[in-house]
DNA sequence: GTGAAAGCGCTAACAA
DNA sequence: TTGTTAGCGCTTTCAC
């Protein structure tokens, strides 16, 4: 394979020149761009980007860390960052951490061999104590879906209390005083923050929210099924349920069938995310819209500022959820 | 940042060594490897992956090539791939391609730069003359989901005629004789494999399939919706609809629910693919089962023998579709 | 088992 | 505008 000294020869000029048509052709003759634009051609040359990362001290690759990227949550949100990320001649370099604290660890050594100009960490089960430590030792990962606490410029996150306070009302508002809710892990800090709000805005109604009506689920479809005949022998009554998330609601809804509950006339069921095929189950999911898209994009930006060297110092806003209404929640006949 | 030369001055030996501990750790004596490691933690040492890749040749890096990350189909796939090259302690490079000839190109040119070991390509629409050339000139490159001529051991494709039939024979044996087809894009060889075998097993029944009810997609939601309109307004006697892919078949349901007709009591769909959610909808989708993990395993190891530096000689093997039966088709009343 | 030394292919002053 | 040159941090013979 041919190298820039190769290229310099058949142009006859210096490899410094071969370089520089590569990274700043302005300062080049044009005459002799040409030449060089030539002789690569003529040789089939491709630049080492090792060599070049060596050299200069930048390797053009952003770094993300996430759990895995099967699902219809994380899928959209890869993609959304792949695009940002390769937009600006970047690109990703992806290790998947399966959530647990020692694969994140390892993730992270693997990209910091690689010598990303920044990284994008979606932090699972971490704690705030584990990720502060890792924001303290590397100036340029990027947090995405949650704050820590004293590194606020590096991290961007929904408004989770938001989004459980938007449920709760709707939920509210239709008439509903008999809820329980199928939550995510209890380790799950995005989770325990919507569910706060929630139960909040239901005390503030006046509806109390025993331990004995929330279960605790692992984000899957298969949890949302166990979770909800859990709740469902448990609690009988139960007018509606709100899920932390829609794959859950999904497995709720999969189990309500299953068990001749229809949805929503007997039973009304509210969502998180708004993952694509919300839209399509029957009936159709109302929930709480997540704006993934947007959450992905900020993420990129400001790691692409990281990586241009910038120091962010401005804590960065939470992204607002915001409730769509379908078909899976009904007034409540009891009301 | 610390290099194995400050490593090496720290542990009292030479770089070599240092190396060496890295590499062929049974290669030197335990007393001294000890004291490197001690030294490389007390440094914080993180070697230097593109200096490695360089002065190595090799990159442990896999390039993929895939038109996006973000639907049902890819998702899954681009996991298992990850995977399984990040258990051989490589990594995935991504690149997504839009489906486009130029843009597999420039995703082609971008990871040559990166010196991938090994490139897996989604081809996309790219013609079978295109990927020929590609595979001619990359020996490294693994073309999934199609099987070029020539390239039979550097290819992994399902067996689209396989499917086809089995959509055929199950809707025939329930009796349909008036059938339609959303297909994919006429340029999409995979596609065209499936209805080929389809309209043949339906002739081999003496059962007819005009042109007229046949349609066009593009494989996404929209246009499944588009063309059950379509396919219902020039057709309306059809009692069964073969979609080409389970995203177009949600579009299809999507539309009859819209309009009123009951599936499958009114009309019968099959679909391709059985991603995830096939099972979630209502009517549990009937479709033809892609063993998309499989086929994406199958590339991976593929590509990491190529990787090693093997040459692939035997022609690989096609993946056998099978029928999952579930509430989208209903016998025939008209039988 | 360990070290010396010559690259790997490129970038980035600095000179010309 | 172009060339000279000294690295970037590692691997890999080849000696010892």
């Amino acid at each position: 394979m041919s190298t820039i000294h190769t290229v310099a020869a058949r142009a006859g000029v210096s490899s410094a020149t071969v370089s520089r048509v590569m990274n700043e052709p302005h300062k080049v003759r044009e005459t002799t761009r040409l030449k060089v634009e030539q002789a690569m051609r003529e040789l089939d040359f491709s630049r080492n980007s090792f060599a070049a990362s060596l050299a200069s001290r930048r390797s053009n690759c952003v770094g993300l860390v996430v759990p895995h990227l099967s699902s219809a949550f994380f899928a959209p949100l890869v993609n959304e960052i792949e695009n940002a990320v390769s937009a600006v001649g970047s690109y990703l370099a992806i290790t998947c951490g399966k959530n647990s604290q020692s694969e994140v660890a390892g993730g992270l050594q693997f990209l910091r061999q690689r010598r990303c100009d920044a990284i994008i960490l979606y932090p699972g089960e971490l704690t705030d104590q584990a990720l502060a430590d890792i924001l303290r030792n590397n100036p340029h990962v990027v947090v995405i879906h949650r704050t820590v606490p004293g590194f606020e410029a590096r991290c961007v996150q929904l408004d989770n209390p938001s989004g459980g306070r938007l449920a709760a009302e709707y939920l509210l508002g239709c008439g509903h005083r008999a809820i329980g809710v199928i939550a995510g892990p209890n380790s799950n800090p995005e989770s325990m923050q919507r569910l706060a709000a929630f139960r909040k805005s239901l005390r503030a109604a006046g509806v109390k929210l025993p331990a004995s009506q929330v279960v605790e689920g692992d984000f899957h479809f298969e949890s949302g099924r166990q979770c909800m005949a859990a709740l469902r022998a448990a609690q009988p009554a139960l007018t509606a349920v709100f899920c932390l998330n829609d794959q859950m609601a999904f497995g709720a809804l999969n189990y309500c069938r299953a068990a001749g509950i229809d949805v929503p006339s007997q039973l009304s069921l509210v969502g998180f995310d708004d993952v694509e095929y919300a839209d399509l189950i029957q009936p159709r999911l109302t929930t709480v819209h997540h704006p993934v898209a947007a959450l992905a994009r900020t993420a990129a930006q400001l790691a692409l500022r990281l990586a241009m060297g910038e120091t962010l110092t401005e804590a960065q806003g939470l992204l607002e959820p915001r409730l769509v209404v379908r078909d899976s929640v009904q007034p409540c006949s009891k009301a």
